[in-house]
DNA sequence: CCAGCTGATGTCAGTTACTGTCATCACCCT
DNA sequence: AGGGTGATGACAGTAACTGACATCAGCTGG
């Protein structure tokens, strides 16, 4: 056994979930998540970089997912098909884990500070996909503008998603999206 | 004349935009902002929830105009192109304070938190103008992807137009990027 | 012309997020 | 066995933000 419990990071990432869902996140303070994984405040600076930060370890490994699946997309597919097939895996791993995801989303829906960190999180998604598209000869500004509209197509699919209770097929969900989209800028 | 000197939160507004410039956001503190403006930290607060939205003073008023310039278009117009309308009279708009503009978002892209803000505030468009394509009869999901996809374009055009020193006009940047959404999506 | 109300500001104490610094101590390596 | 390492604790300090109360110029009704 060693010195201390194992996965601190973890344990702090739980009893986070579990307060702010409980008391809400203004309600809870930094030490009491601490307290509750059997740590100290200090510790929680060491793990994450603020009070936000602890609700968003997941987005890196997202992230990674979509980029992968834009690279190995085949040279031939058109850079919006590309981004849809990237923000499908991303839905279908969401999926996985729904229970979490919409305990998570709450608790993110009640709070505009974490509105604010959730958005900047879509942000740097969206510039990694047009980083990923113009890696495969996509030139700008399509490239970001198809970063911009996949992030977009995700996040009406994601709300829609997160609304109905039973829960459609979120990857579904996202290339129905994706298709109003390209209905929506094809008028004009 | 007047117990106090006029035009308190302007004062901070323009102390904050001048002291954010000089030594940049986080080496600056509220006291200091409030000191220039020849006030007390507590009434910065009095007139701005925090130490970013000092900032965002100007994006009302653009939310409506945009808003206004959306229920003004012929019935018949396309949703996209209706959306195109409202951002390139707010791109006018924003092209008449051409420097206050420049330097206010170099502050902002030297620093996450105010990014944070911007996006929320970028969001919180995207549903006004949802909200006003509804009001015109335009059904959902169309409606919110036709006002993020506004606001995706209006970002990628103004991202553009910041990045050229001389500063190509801004609306018609605005037309450029819709153009181009348009020929991206309509790709698969 | 005065008494009282109003509204913007000042003052002050308090909470909490976040940081810097140093101490501790099980584990590992040599 | 002895020294290095890395995660944690302890503690002091800064600054954002809040609540409560005091102040006082100007207006308003009588």
């Amino acid at each position: 056994m060693g010195r201390w419990e194992p996965n601190a990071r973890g344990r702090l990432e739980k009893a986070a979930l579990e307060l702010y869902s409980e008391r809400g996140y203004d309600q809870t303070t930094v030490a009491e998540i601490a307290e509750r994984a059997g740590l100290t405040e200090r510790t929680f600076f060491r793990h994450f970089a603020d009070k936000r930060e602890v609700l968003f370890g997941g987005q890196d490994s997202l992230r990674e997912l979509i980029v992968t699946t834009l690279a190995s997309a085949p040279g031939s597919t058109a850079p919006i098909e590309v981004v849809g097939a990237g923000i499908r895996a991303a839905g279908a791993t969401l999926q996985e884990y729904q229970d979490r995801v919409r305990q998570r989303q709450a608790v993110i829906a009640a709070n505009a500070e974490l509105q604010e960190r959730e958005l900047i999180k879509l942000a740097t998604l969206a510039t990694a996909i047009a980083a990923a598209l113009r890696q495969r000869g996509v030139t700008d500004p399509a490239a970001g503008l198809a970063g911009q509209a996949g992030v977009a197509v995700f996040r009406i699919a994601f709300e829609r998603w997160i609304s109905q209770p039973g829960g459609r097929d979120l990857p579904q969900l996202i290339q129905e999206s994706l298709d109003e989209l390209r209905a929506v800028t094809a008028g004009g």
